[in-house]
RNA sequence: AGCGGAGUAGCUCAGGGGUAGAGCAAAGGUCUCAUAAUCCUUGUGUCGGGGGUUCGAGUCCCCCCUCCGCUACCA
């Protein structure tokens, strides 16, 4: 038996500035889908999820909030805690930036960097407001009177050249090009490896690393005068987190780190920044970065019949995290921006959710509650029609693989949902209900195959809906340890008994109420579906 | 401005020389096992515009129009 091999993925880390919002959530989701499809593909998974917390921000808003930085840190870390628990999404390990063990990572990262010889003291100009005790760059400067330049605050700026210690950026140019060439797939999807060599090309000037005109950070090993800026701090988290630099470190074997997921608006801090920090300090490179899209509400009729949800959590609660985990993953080709409105999530539900996979699993099982007393059925001689709908589920782990080792996380999902669509093809031109009263050994192996194919659907669909495939893992009395993928071609044993079905996706019903509510407090503790939940009792 | 994407059915998109496709939405029908579900049937596409190569062009070449992304210190 050999040792199962280590997949580390990441999430960015957020800034602790404020609440998670339904970007955060989408990371976090996909991340943790990843995760679980590798977790049950016999992997041996670290999920890490990371929080920033230090930075000039950190401080000027804890201070207009009266509170301390820390404090501030400490009520934004247990939101996005909350998100993650809401979203069935929580993380192995969360690195906080102010943690003690991260502060010894990027203090060594640092001191490893320096000792290449790649870090030097300069000046750093920029516009600076005595007042607000900041640095603004050129487009953050409104014009004052006159035509003077003065801060977002109103604040009068001067220009002023700040002492800062800088990273050599330009001196890897050619390594760095060289990484893309050689790992064609390190940033992923093409689109942004594509930009990333463009902007490589035209060449890098060093990197500003330090700050010494706030001190809420990571003190520079050797001057404490200066913190670590942004940089090094917040990308350090990823090693914090594998134990490094200790190393006997447990985790230790994580390092280097399959992939960190990312959002596009920080693609170059780490398919630049970060590998040209690493080779400095000479450790070894994350195998992907991988690039996702933002999301955009485009319809506005979202708010009038729902509230205003655009709160993960909120989302979460009133849709339900399967369905809202489901429908991101399923509706935006991973990599690429999407939109999402109350229409589009509802029409997921249903068509998909409800209709298509938790109706097939609602009128196949109520069968066996009603003509096979409750147990599964043997099934006597595989027709042409059984054999094909087996094949075809059989085929989707492969393609599962295939498409998940590219990020498609929309991609597996389709695939699976097709075979959902062939196999509702399957129950009705079978008509199981008609074979009961004619040649009922023929109605049993229709309706096992059906439950097959189930079986392998909802084993395949867990890592994007980990708890309503539980539960109808649950309905088929599938074992715990008969759930990943290794025994995806283990067929459950007939005979055994089953439990009453009960819709494992209810439909989202539109309420009359919430559109007439107006207040958006009510028409969120209603929900369709909670309704819909009390009525099928 | 430079570089790079994209423009195909109402919507989201697939197809990269050989009679225009999928899903959803819409309309009609069937069945009754099932969550007013399933299943079957149905469409007008000047395939952004124009020109060219070819027996034949969403598909290749040229020009144009429109939209989007990148062009460093934003966490």
């Amino acid at each position: 038996m050999s040792a199962r091999s280590p997949f580390y993925i990441t999430t960015a880390i957020p800034y602790a500035n404020g609440a998670p919002h339904i970007g955060h959530a989408y990371e976090r989701i996909a991340a943790d889908a990843i995760a679980r499809f590798k977790r049950l593909d016999s992997f041996d998974v670290l999920f890490v999820t990371g929080m920033d917390e230090h930075g000039q921000k950190m401080q000027r808003t804890a201070a207009r909030e009266g509170e301390t930085p820390q404090q501030l840190a400490d009520r934004t870390a247990a939101q996005f805690a909350a998100m993650g628990a809401a979203l069935f999404a929580g993380a192995d390990d969360v690195v906080r930036t102010t943690q003690t063990r991260h502060h010894a990572a990027a203090r060594e990262l640092w001191a490893r960097m320096a000792a290449a010889g790649d870090i030097y003291l300069s000046k750093y100009p920029g516009w600076y407001s005595v007042r607000d005790e900041a640095f603004f760059d050129e487009n953050e400067l409104i014009e004052g009177p006159g035509g003077t330049r003065l801060a977002p605050t109103g604040a009068p700026v001067e220009w002023v050249e700040e002492e800062s210690y800088y990273f050599k950026l330009s001196a890897y140019r050619d390594r760095l090009l060289k990484l893309y060439r050689d790992s064609p797939d390190f940033v992923t999807p093409e689109k942004y490896r594509n930009e990333i060599v463009a902007f490589v090309e035209r060449g890098l000037t060093d990197l500003s690393i330090s700050r010494s005109t706030f001190d809420w950070g990571i003190p520079v090993p050797g001057d404490a005068r200066h913190v670590m800026y942004v940089w090094v701090d917040a990308l350090a988290n990823y090693i914090t987190a594998t134990g490094f630099p200790d190393p006997k470190a447990l985790r230790g074997k994580f390092w280097p780190a399959s992939a960190h997921v990312i959002g596009k608006d920080i693609t170059r801090f780490h398919a630049v920044y970060w590998p040209a920090f690493l080779i400095s300090a000479k450790l070894a490179l994350p195998r992907q970065i991988v690039v996702h899209g933002f999301l955009f509400n485009r319809n506005e009729k979202m708010s009038k019949s729902v509230g205003n949800v655009i709160d993960p959590l909120e989302l979460a609660r009133h849709y339900g995290a399967d369905q809202l985990r489901y429908f991101l993953l399923r509706e935006v080709p991973f990599g690429q921006d999407g939109a999402y409105s109350h229409e589009a999530i509802v029409n997921r539900i249903n068509a998909d959710l409800a209709n298509d996979l938790g109706n097939l699993a609602q009128r196949s099982l109520s069968m066996i509650a009603a003509n096979c007393e409750g147990k599964m059925p043997a099934p006597s001689h595989f027709s042409d029609a059984d054999l094909a709908i087996l094949d075809a589920a059989d085929a989707l782990l492969g393609k599962a693989r295939i498409a998940m080792q590219s990020f498609a996380l929309h991609g597996a999902l389709a695939d699976i949902w097709h075979v959902v669509g062939d196999a509702n093809r399957y129950f009705a031109a079978e008509q199981p209900w008609v074979k009961r009263k004619t040649d009922f050994a023929r109605m049993e192996t229709i309706i096992y195959v059906t439950a097959e194919v189930l079986r392998k659907i909802a084993i395949l669909s867990q890592p994007f809906m980990p708890i309503a495939m539980a539960k109808l893992l649950d309905l088929l009395q599938i074992a715990q340890e008969h759930r990943d993928f290794e025994h995806i071609g283990w067929k459950g044993a007939p005979g055994r008994p089953l439990p009453t079905p009960a819709p494992v996706f209810p439909r989202y019903v539109e309420l009359e109420e919430t559109v007439r509510i107006g207040d958006l407090a009510e028409a969120i503790i209603v929900p369709g579906v909670s309704r819909e939940a009390k009525r099928a009792d």
